[in-house]
DNA sequence: GGATACTTGTGAAATTCTTCACAAGCAATG
DNA sequence: CATTGCTTGTGAAGAATTTCACAAGTATCC
């Protein structure tokens, strides 16, 4: 997030941030801020604040992003089909070069450029082209057992968009997006707004 | 989540569960699940664990899924168009009953049954149909000019899925679905998986 | 009906996370 | 070059969350 908030302010032209700028603008505080920064090193200059640039390089080194992944994409439905142009993801080096599905009416389709390939030849493509990362967006029923070939193919990180928690072993990490429970969570704070206490 | 793994148990058939194997399946622990349940009461039965059915419409009326939302979604990219439709709304009661985009070519065109309206009706349409729920799904650099317009019709409750943090009042409750973000989690895993003591 | 096996609810302890607060360093100003 | 105004990095304090551990309640079995 703190990458984010920096690139904007880069784009600004901005040549250093303090730790309480970078707090506003990413929605937290400056200890906190400088807190988190400082797991990682001593990037800023008392006085000054932070270089953009410098610490914007940083980040995407720490992050892991100063290289590219290769990512599949497993059940093309309305999310898959829109994750795979998802500007997010190439923007940040994350590119697809694999997009599953198991049924037969949708395998062979093509999806920006992409030809949809059949659940069976994962395994295999895996083998050969050693993507790093799966993205998983069938449906809850199917999502477990999705993983467990995914994992079985040697992935080992996986973002899940199935609203169901995957058991995996610990080599492989897995990431959850659950739109469905983040709307619940809102339907929560909008009943008990006014009540004292509410679930933070 | 524990409303999940619930209703996938009432589905077995399952009459009553454990602490311990609702955290088994939720991927947590079973203090954990005493814990958060025992915030909202007592629901369980000593010996015999939680009944399913009972605990399901306790969970369902605390969360606030015991009626029915009113949801806009504003911006109607891919992401946008695949949520329309999105199953894991309807199931939930969340209702979407208005789509929004800025862009002439858009606008009119029907989506699952619903015609893309203009923002420029958005204040008015709101006023009428009093909407609870906005999804935003713009591009990041119009999130912000757009969650202004959103609140300032009424709306209280956002579900942001554009990468930048949303500044609104504080009457105004917003959760974020960060895609891109949860990516770069775990390229950090996969960067930092052997070395000791990774973020978490 | 007593013994046994489970399981909850919850204080207390342990751990983790966040905030405070300030010494120390840097830049600008006169 | 001293003074003033900012700003970082970080120990220490404070707050929140998670785990431990166990008394007490429930069911089952013989």
């Amino acid at each position: 997030m703190y990458l984010r908030v920096l690139e904007h302010a880069a784009t600004r032209g901005q040549q250093t941030i303090s730790s309480d700028a970078l707090a506003e603008d990413g929605g937290t505080t400056s200890a906190q801020v400088r807190k988190d920064l400082s797991l990682f090193g001593s990037f800023g200059k008392r006085g000054r604040g932070y270089a953009v640039a410098e610490l914007v390089s940083r980040l995407r080194e720490i992050l892991g992003l100063s290289r590219e992944w290769k990512v599949y994409i497993v059940g093309v439905g309305k999310i898959g089909a829109a994750l795979v142009s998802y500007r997010g993801f190439s923007e940040r080096g994350f590119h697809v070069l694999g997009i599953y599905d198991s049924n037969p009416a949708i395998v062979g389709r093509v999806i920006d450029g992409l030809a949809v390939r059949s659940m069976g030849q994962l395994a295999h493509d895996a083998a050969r082209e050693r993507p790093e990362i799966a993205v998983i967006t069938v449906p809850s029923e199917y999502a477990q057992s999705v993983a467990d070939r995914v994992v079985a193919a040697g992935i080992d990180a996986i973002l899940n968009f199935a609203p169901v928690p995957l058991h995996v072993p610990p080599r492989v990490t897995v990431k959850s997006v659950n739109m469905a429970l983040e709307l619940e969570g809102l339907a929560y704070a909008l009943v008990h707004r006014d009540a004292a206490g509410a679930l933070p």
